[in-house]
DNA sequence: AAGACGAAAGTGGTTGA
DNA sequence: TCAACAACTTTCGTCTT
């Protein structure tokens, strides 16, 4: 948390902040308001070293994946003028013949070059999406490897970032559908998908098929839901997983019907149509789903 | 009038031959 | 590659509050 200043809930005064730096988001552990998203993480980054360890210590900011140079090539300005703002001796020429090199040395390699476009997109992405710093480094690393690879020969780089977030986000399970991917860039679904698969049988990424719960925190967050309704939901998962309701649905469907029972069985009801909304599953499934729930785990809900 | 219900037909993904 | 299949969606008329 950021020295000298005060993070409150602006709802209901709280100052149990929950910071997640892998969705990115800052919310309220009282009331679920989520406060902010993609959040710019005000700690420290590096590492505090001993006394007997200062040669390990680094100046300057931390390197950092999202950068196609990681940061460290050199500048030269164009106010002739070295880091401490003395004039650099040399004539136009022979400054004007540093710079080229140094512009050449930056991104020397078709990899970089190719890197510093991506990550451009990963940025825009990430941030269409309300992503954390966490996904975007993961999509960093994993669109590297499929560079090196030479797997983005024949793809464009926007499919192959898409992909790339997409394998992220299953890593890091900040529960993102192919919808969310297929809205916000200009990359059709199929080449995602297809790009999708053949990256991660290149890297060999395991990635585990997401979970309902995934998609509780969010989804309570978009009702207006509060952290009581959050822990009810994942009780009625929870008890569905053991009745055998989840196996072969899709995630976000039984995740969406448990978030409404949740709400029914409060006095905080929402409808079918309400949470279809947010959810992008239609009211049919959720019918269907929270019909077997309720069913199978013998509870009355109110309808009125 | 709003919300819930359920039938029927259509769609897209997975699986196995 | 193709057919079969289950899950899901769309659409729409009906019922309940």
């Amino acid at each position: 948390m950021e020295a000298g200043i005060e993070v409150k809930c602006s709802d209901c005064g709280s100052r149990n902040i929950d910071e997640d730096s892998i969705r990115g988001e800052r919310s309220c552990m009282d009331c679920g308001l989520v406060l902010s998203e993609n959040h710019i993480d005000p700690g420290q980054e590096w590492s505090e070293f001993g006394v007997e360890d200062q040669s390990k210590a680094r100046a300057g900011p931390p390197a950092s994946v999202l950068w196609h140079d990681k940061g460290l090539s050199t500048e030269i300005d164009w106010m002739n003028r070295d880091f401490s703002g003395k004039r650099i001796a040399g004539n136009r020429s022979q400054l004007y013949r540093m710079r080229k090199w140094q512009r050449r040395a930056r991104t020397h390699s078709t990899i970089d070059r190719n890197m510093e476009k991506a990550l451009m997109e990963v940025t825009r992405l990430a941030g269409v999406l309300g992503l954390g710093k966490a996904v975007k480094e993961e999509t960093a690393v994993i669109y590297r490897k499929a560079l090196e690879l030479n797997m983005v020969k024949g793809r464009s780089i926007d499919t192959m970032v898409a992909a790339s977030m997409y394998l992220a986000n299953q890593k890091l399970k900040t529960a993102r559908s192919l919808d969310d991917f297929e809205k916000h860039t200009r990359v059709q679904r199929k080449a995602i998908t297809r790009a999708h698969k053949v990256i991660k049988a290149k890297l060999k990424v395991r990635v585990s098929v997401p979970e309902p719960e995934e998609y509780v925190s969010r989804y309570c967050s978009l009702l207006d839901l509060g952290p009581e309704t959050v822990s009810l939901t994942n009780e009625i998962l929870c008890n569905a997983r053991k009745k055998d309701l989840t196996h072969g649905k899709s995630p976000t469907g039984v995740a969406a019907a448990a978030v409404y029972v949740a709400s029914r069985l409060g006095d905080t009801a929402r409808t079918q149509r309400e949470v279809a909304d947010i959810s992008g599953v239609t009211e049919v499934t959720i019918r269907n789903r929270y019909k077997e729930i309720v069913g199978q785990l013998g509870l009355e809900i109110d309808l009125s």
